[in-house]
DNA sequence: TTGTAAGCGTTATCAG
DNA sequence: CTGATAACGCTTACAA
């Protein structure tokens, strides 16, 4: 006679004893589940109400072990900076959450352990352990190694944010040059014609994806560009105010960049709002509804965003054949008194 | 003769594999791992080596069925109002991870399926489905039904949040009242006499902590205190700047709503910082050094808070004997030029 | 100290 | 459509 292991607590249901209670064999139980259209009715029904009334739930683990399927997916978090944070992080994990929720799949969180910090002995772990289906991947740069790596290890992926061109195409992102490139129509509508911009730094792909948008549209329009060397804070922007030619608008890569061209603004005397220099955000965060005037900024599809994740990641989980090219997703802009 | 489960991928090594190049057991290779102190040094450094080289890791499905320890813990995330999002989650959600992987345990992030949005219909299926050890739960109200139905269900837990004074006190939180009674101290140390205070609601725990340790803290230094109703924003402070007495400092429940203080003070043609209007926040977010003057703010210990709660949680696990009190915890200071 | 045997709860095969 | 049997990979008692 071995010993049980420890019984986590009330002695959950098994599949024997709903098997007992409604009459039937084990396997039953299992079809019941698993594959009803192969079960009587009415024995389903039975079974069903045994079910029921037990509160019966698979057990995950032995669920697993048997079937090869974990059911759950790994998100590796992004070792964030500080002094830049990534400010969907929150939300795009409850959108992924969500749509893993739809689909039967959990999400098991996990990050590099300090102070290696290095995320692929973190992937290889996860994956040796077989713990997960397949791995979700986001802020995702050029040549990213995390990439190349799971491609390598044959290991089910989706990434937010592009993969090189030698990678499988397994990834979902904004079309973060047309966002911008909307924002600038958006300010020519609006009778602007010289526009200023501030973005963090090129080396993101996404920052450098939006600063081309920028260029790129205010050229086709003929407009007057006065982007800001990366890096640039309220001084540059102060000078430039300052300067002849004033820029009458500003587009910037995330909100908190407006925040900066908000105070500047302010410094030298001016109003924000389209009277004064019109100011546009990216991310649409809490804070745009907060300042005054409230701050028109590009909302992303988070939602569509982590639907297209889990549905190429699933794909590859149970084989399917998966599109050969990314998912690039529109944003939306948010209009508010800042600009118009 | 059955067929295997679908073989996830390369054919990751089973203890059997590792025993056969060692030329042991495969309890021996079991024992190893858990419990070297059992095996001898040399065999021990043989079986090692095979580990190392064949790059083996324990099916942790294998596992948990056997041995009941899941090895991963819950976090069941707040289902947030986009009104109020609380500015800490995606910082203590790291640092939970941190935590939880420094004590060998993984996070499982779940939250309740929309359109129910039920936490306790959602708690039921991980729990009954086995997939966890414990729970950790955020954001708790006092007479949350989320703690109640976790301590009848004997489910280990451990909250971020002070649980109810019937409930097991598996909780570890900051000191909200004194975090708010320094911050008065502060204000008075920089000659501060009247100071008003912006709050966001009564309801949550926290906030109304914060209230109630402001309106202490002022009346034990003998301050005048002008705490504005909730739901209160830059009208009221507007308002109460244009009034007989205005205050010379505001403190406030979170960086956001020390924002709408900014967009005020301004309004009024008056200045933030030591010599205008001092103005301090709460959560310390990466808003207070866009902001200009930098606001001063309230800091989180949240690896600290991560750490209690994990040992509480672990400890429920383990069959020991846990605290019967809470795990108060102090905040930090930070000074910015909005008020020193 | 090491090996033998059993079984965790489930699902897949295959015979009835 | 249902039921017996085996196996997934591992850990735990117990015997050698």
């Amino acid at each position: 006679m071995t010993e049980g292991p420890r019984r986590s607590r009330s002695g959950a249901a098994t599949i024997e004893e709903v098997a007992r209670a409604a009459g039937v064999s084990r396997q039953t139980v299992s079809n019941v589940l698993n594959a009803p259209h192969r079960v009587r009715t009415e024995t389903l029904e039975r079974v069903s109400t045994a079910i029921r009334e037990l509160g019966y739930q698979p057990d995950q683990s032995a669920r697993s072990l048997r079937s090869g399927a974990r059911r759950t997916i790994g998100y590796l978090a992004p070792v964030d900076d500080p002094l830049d944070p990534n400010p969907l992080m929150a939300g795009f994990l409850e959108a992924l959450v969500d749509a893993a929720g739809e689909r039967g799949q959990r999400v098991l969180l996990f990050r590099p352990a300090p102070p290696a910090a290095d995320p692929v002995a973190a992937i290889d772990e996860l994956v040796a352990a077989r713990q997960v289906d397949g791995l979700v991947l986001a802020d995702v740069l050029t040549d990213d190694p995390r990439i190349a790596h799971v491609a390598r290890l044959g290991v089910p992926f989706a990434s937010f944010g592009r993969t090189g061109p030698e990678e499988p195409q397994h990834w979902a992102d904004i079309a973060n040059d047309t966002a911008m490139a909307v924002v600038v129509r958006h300010l020519a509508a609006r009778g602007h014609r010289r526009i200023g911009y501030l973005g963090a730094t090129e080396e993101l792909p996404w920052m450098a994806a939006r600063r081309a948008g920028f260029l790129a549209e205010t050229r086709r329009l003929g407009l007057s560009a006065a982007p800001l060397p990366d890096g640039s804070g309220t001084a540059a922007v102060r000078e430039l105010l300052r300067g002849p030619d004033r820029p009458t608008a500003f587009a910037t890569g995330s909100d908190l960049l407006a925040l900066d061209v908000y105070e500047a603004v302010r410094a030298e005397g001016l109003a924000v709002g389209p009277a004064g220099v019109a100011v546009t955000g990216f991310y649409d965060t809490p804070l745009c509804r907060h300042l005054h005037p409230p701050l028109t900024s590009v909302r992303l599809p988070l939602r569509a965003i982590a639907a297209g994740l889990m549905a190429r990641l699933l794909g590859q989980v149970h084989g399917e054949a998966v599109p050969t090219t990314g998912l690039e997703l529109p944003t939306e802009l948010v209009v508010r008194a800042s600009s118009g």
